[in-house]
DNA sequence: GCCAACGTTGGC
DNA sequence: GCCAACGTTGGC
């Protein structure tokens, strides 16, 4: 199992969006980079990622499950893009801010803070539990 | 709304 | 294959 990063402009398509799509999902589309595609293939069915909204918000929302291997993005004709599908898998209770990630020692090698402009990043599974606590969850998923 | 950072494109 | 120009992202 592996974990992740997604991020997302709430106002263009947000954690409360994600949820209302239910089990099924939505593919991931639109990305349009190497690193973050490279990083959609290497995922497999039922890791989790963060949501994060960027822009507003600034903070991660929600954990993420991928529901389906990466494919072809239906978006446009280029062969090169492909995205994975991701439903929503839980809620964080307490959203953490990029201020929070900013400001713990811990985290000072996220991807966050160092590849600020990555729209899929890893997320390191001492990361992870890091953000969960933070976010409230008792138990990392 | 500004601007820095950075990835991509295209001419040479 | 280099690198300048350009476009986009995303924090502030």
């Amino acid at each position: 199992m592996n974990y992740w990063l997604f991020k997302s402009e709430p106002f263009k398509f947000s954690w409360e969006m994600l949820k209302k799509l239910g089990d099924k999902g939505t593919q991931w589309d639109g990305v349009r980079n190497y690193q973050a595609r490279n990083n959609m293939r290497a995922m497999q069915i039922g890791d989790l990622g963060f949501f994060y909204h960027s822009n507003e918000g600034l903070e991660v929302v929600g954990i993420a499950e991928v529901c389906a291997l990466a494919h072809h993005d239906t978006t446009t004709e280029d062969a090169r893009w492909e995205c994975v599908d991701i439903r929503a898998f839980k809620d964080v209770p307490k959203p953490v801010t990029l201020v929070d990630v900013k400001a713990n020692p811990k985290l000072e090698k996220m991807s966050l803070v160092t590849s600020m402009r990555l729209s899929v990043q890893p997320v390191t599974p001492d990361e992870w539990k890091e953000v969960c606590r933070m976010g409230g969850l008792e138990k990392a998923p």
